[in-house]
DNA sequence: ATGACTTTGTGAAGGCTTGCACAAAGTCGA
DNA sequence: TCGACTTTGTGCAAGCCTTCACAAAGTCAT
């Protein structure tokens, strides 16, 4: 995300000086954008049109227009935007011209998992403390850090900015708690379950059960819609009836 | 999960003659509701009112009563709901009174964790397969499952519904095909990138980096915001200014 | 320079979602 | 039985989000 450095500075101006009011459907997005600007600068395109783009993020062209005119951005017209301008103007909104310091609470399968993967650094955020509360884990190193207890780093850690919880769900609620307490405003819970915090405190849940529930959901709805079945599951098929 | 199936049948014919349209963001919520009732129905409690359960599940109570009204739930006015019945017409309602194959594809890190995450049997979902392409890993055990190549799952492997995407981001639209070709309609995706499927094919995807930088954009916004800023972390703070 | 063509940016319409206000329907004590 | 109280279910209004339609503004070949 270097890439992002060089053209900042000539972004500042316009989205500093905006009325602050981006809808939160399309910070939504904003990520699927510059995700899909990244393969682009990679091959050295310089130049896309909204049609392109937006299929590239799985969104209408119109809608992608519209977001984008929340930020204030200039493409030109007859010609689509500059690649490297509006993937700076986006990491300039999202905040990601600086570099978040991320703690990952509960070193469990998910948690090393998180640890190892590649997607924080390059991204916006670093990983700089670890933690976990059992004694047969702490003081092991993961990843090139050290892994410490939570009350440990409250009071000798690293400034944490962003808080991911990888524990089991029992032990979610108190970990959200010290992390609060620890002045972390922003948490990641990957724990099953409604977290209670103030509210200045910004809270996003990823739930893999609830994830796959929603898709039953449909799946479930096709299955009936259409009662010429054929293949699927297992058992207690009395319910299409 | 068992203990929905005994109230099922009960259910049913409420539940089956209905209108057939729960709106999509209703849908979103249920896994929540459900994840908010097991506990209490651990606990014993047979009853809760709206309001409570609301608070649980971090929604306000007249959305839950709103939400509830579009599945023709029957909630006793100056009681509340049965907590084992509503669980029932819910997960009944999702299609989890059967239960769903699941693969997972890719079993880097990731797909390990999720394999051994206990969050799949005992609700509504059955890892029948682990996949991989690595001829280092293909024939290997994990989770008492026999890793296999997709193409072998393709020919002689059980049936799946559902298809959980684990691999890096260059190979899952190739195995968004595979899983496609496979009959699979509803696919999870862990990795980075938009997928291009038919439409009949419901795909879902979970960004780690996507939701970090929604919580930096908010983020942002405080520091902005209060420029009495305090701690926070490193390099070019002149954006503020 | 001109005209045909491309593509952005946006006002307005329509649809979906949320929240309010309140009637309906039940419990419970006396 | 009655009256006070609790809690659900829902019509309606307000707000947010998406999509359409199209003017504005540029490119490019001639």
């Amino acid at each position: 995300m270097s890439w992002l450095r060089g053209v900042r500075a000539e972004v500042v101006h316009e989205s500093v000086r905006r009325t602050g009011g981006v809808p939160e459907a399309t910070v939504g997005r904003l990520p699927l954008y510059l995700r899909a600007l990244t393969p682009l600068h990679d091959q050295g395109i310089t130049n896309i049109a909204s049609e392109e783009l937006a299929a590239l993020a799985g969104v209408r062209s119109t809608q992608l227009r519209k977001d984008l005119s929340h930020l204030g951005s200039y493409g030109v017209r007859g010609v689509g935007y500059d690649v490297d301008l509006l993937a700076a103007q986006i990491a300039q909104e999202l905040g990601l011209t600086q570099e978040w310091p991320v703690v990952i609470v509960g070193m469990g399968n998910l948690g090393r998992a998180l640890a190892s993967y590649g997607g924080f650094s390059g991204r916006g955020f670093r990983i700089v403390a670890l933690a976990d509360d059992d004694p047969a884990v702490v003081g092991t190193r993961v990843e090139g850090l050290t892994v410490s207890t939570l009350a440990d780093l409250a009071t000798a850690g690293p400034t944490v900015a962003i808080g991911v919880i990888t524990t089991p769900a029992p032990a979610a609620q108190a970990v959200a708690d010290q992390l609060v307490a620890m002045g972390v405003r922003s948490i990641l819970n990957f724990a099953p379950g409604h977290l209670t915090v103030p509210d200045e405190v910004d809270v996003r849940g990823v739930d893999l059960a609830t994830e796959l529930q929603i898709l039953a959901f449909h799946e479930q709805r096709r299955l009936l819609a259409v009662p010429t079945s054929g293949q699927v599951p297992s058992e207690d098929r009395e319910v299409a009836g």
